[in-house]
DNA sequence: GTGGTCTAGACCACA
DNA sequence: GTGGTCTAGACCACT
């Protein structure tokens, strides 16, 4: 799986990373008990720092996206149950971005053929950006 | 219109700020046309610093949802045509919401229904936090 | 004469009626020896404050643009002979313009071939805005 | 690469430090790709707040100028292709300066001439003011 | 180490 | 009155 970050941008690495992992589980290029590389071994392909990728995994866990085992290293999370303190965010931060659109005049219909399309998209497993 | 802050959370106080105005402006309790607080009212009002709610009014300005007249103050912007780079950024920042739902197992028509009744309460005007 | 003016835009107002004078005299739009309205006709026909077009002028009169007369009024000036503190400024403010091409990289004939057209345009007294 | 700030002039520090660093982009003093000072570092050296210097840089990076790295520090952009907002306001005050010149009488050849003498003198990399 | 954010208080340009 | 700029000093996030 291809993961790019932009070095230069505003954005925190180790929330690029882990925001490309996210894409990667949507789209199924990371499937479900699939084990991820090694925080040393994906640091060194990246050219980045252990411990940015390491606090991306740690993040990715806290999150219920990926589980940590000591001895096998980390691999995608099969099953979703609950996830700690998701609910609230997420739809803060969803109603914030269509607060975007609908302060930009967007309709109703252009917004959710937009939502529809990208989740088509990412459920297909084709590569976003 | 209420403005709330939190100010020991992670988010910089002129981005909620910024936030709360693009919330105000998508739910109809900021109108088109109707003029904001001055700098150093809204601070005041606030309890924060001119500079901080400058901060917040400068990058609404940039990003295309107020004006600021140098005679009357801050008003929002009637009509929005111009939008300056931005369906870019916001079309990943949706993707990538939308891939956490996936990525958890939300279904299509759970996801589609979120967005729908988000939109909904943002449009009729009532408050979503 | 058109004037137009951009009450919400970063520049000050009278910069603005500065700069539209300018391009109208260099366009023979206002041909040299040619009366320009009262300081209070055209502070009303603009909706601007009378003080804002007197320091128009007055500007306008320092830089060698204008005469005012106080009993004829404000005139184009017909010869151009010295001009306050002129070369230096303006010279200081091309080469700031044409650094910003060069370190966009655009190339030098690009570069004249804007000047020129610019130029022209001007000299036949066509409107560029 | 030498700096000179006028303290006391109209031009705010920010705007003054931008437009230097600007012309030594231009001229090559600062190369693609060369490290800037620090915020910190240069702020210090030129007696101006840290803040101040922030301000330049951030203006730089949204017009594309300089990139910032959270690692290390800000740095000039090599390929400036992507160029915001550019082309309008850049023409705009071209002619502007232009008018300016035809305004008092300016020959074309006259125009031409030192508009290619401040593109060589810049291109050459030595200093104009 | 770096840049990003915030404060309290000041002065200035504009209208 | 308005926003714009600047200072000195502080704390935080990231790497």
């Amino acid at each position: 799986m291809l993961i790019s970050l932009d070095m230069t941008g505003d954005d925190p690495i180790y929330l690029q990373l882990r925001n490309e992992i996210v894409l990667g589980i949507a789209s199924r290029r990371l499937q479900g008990g699939e084990g991820l590389p090694s925080v040393r071994q994906l640091a060194e392909d990246l050219g980045i720092n252990a411990m940015t990728v390491n606090k991306a995994y740690t993040l990715l866990k806290e999150q219920g996206f990926i589980e940590i085992d000591r001895r096998q290293g980390a691999k995608v999370r099969v099953s979703t149950e609950a996830a700690p303190h998701f609910p609230g965010r997420w739809q803060q931060q969803l109603a914030l971005l269509i607060a975007e659109g609908l302060a930009r005049g967007m309709e109703k219909g252009e917004l959710m053929k937009t939502c529809e399309q990208l989740f088509e998209i990412l459920n297909q497993g084709e590569k976003t950006q």
